[in-house]
DNA sequence: CTTGACCTTCCAGTCACGGGAACCCCTATC
DNA sequence: GATAGGGGTTCCCGTGACTGGAAGGTCAAG
């Protein structure tokens, strides 16, 4: 399989494809033209690392991911841990966003939006502490 | 006031001013040591800036925000416009992250976490399409 | 005169790619 | 056989909003 190829049945683009060997999360054979050749499990690879993006993991938890996944000696809770750091800090970010659209939410309720120059949401930016 | 100073009443590190300046945000004189030397308004306006950067503006949102602050003519329309663009893009943000929270969340849940190696999480992660 | 806390500029790195240039390879068609 | 196209390859730069660090100038105190 070239590239285009296995990019199309991962779901992921050619470049990024690229990137992952170039930072060691694959390792295709090259044929004899220098193009990349990927087989099953290659393809098996870049679909797991496609999902595990897609559910926020970093590239560096996917590398930890991989080798766990790779371990038949692995135990369940190395991988339950690496998901639960992760759901912390994925939780953390929610909660901050939601502060933010609080806030911001509040904000916007009490402008006008008209075309006077009064502005709550200016105000409350410029406020002093 | 130094940069230091400012910093210090600002509650950005020195580096972040610096590159406030850089990017145009701000432009404070220079004493003779080539030392910046911030007035009350440059601390109005870095206060500013660390006040709409907490609420998950964007550097060049901020640039808007700080025209239309200066704007006396300015229609408060225009401020609630940007900050409603920018509460749509922090909802689609949670949105995002709720639902890989949510699945994550299903995962570990039903993951063991124990010394033995079958793992769900892995087994949802290699699962094929 | 030296120490130490400031300040300055400039360069490199972050994260996970994406754009684009310049060039090679393979197949199909005229 | 020349050419057109649609692959592929490497390499370098840019993203956002900083952060760290090196190398060096400035200032007040002891």
């Amino acid at each position: 399989m070239n590239i285009g190829e296995v990019a199309k049945r991962a779901g992921l683009p050619p470049k990024t494809i690229r990137y992952y060997e170039e930072i060691g999360l694959i390792a295709p054979r090259r044929d004899g033209n220098g193009y990349r050749s990927f087989d099953g499990q290659d393809l098996h690879r870049l679909a797991f690392l496609h999902r595990a993006r897609a559910l926020g993991f970093t590239i560096e938890d996917c590398r930890t991911l991989l080798a766990l996944y790779a371990d038949e000696g692995r135990a369940s809770a190395d991988v339950k841990a690496v998901a639960e750091d992760h759901l912390a800090r994925i939780d953390e970010k929610i909660s901050q966003l939601q502060s933010m659209r609080d806030t911001l939410g509040e904000l916007i309720r009490s402008c006008a939006g008209d075309n006077r120059p009064d502005c709550p949401i200016l105000k409350d930016l410029s406020a002093k502490p």
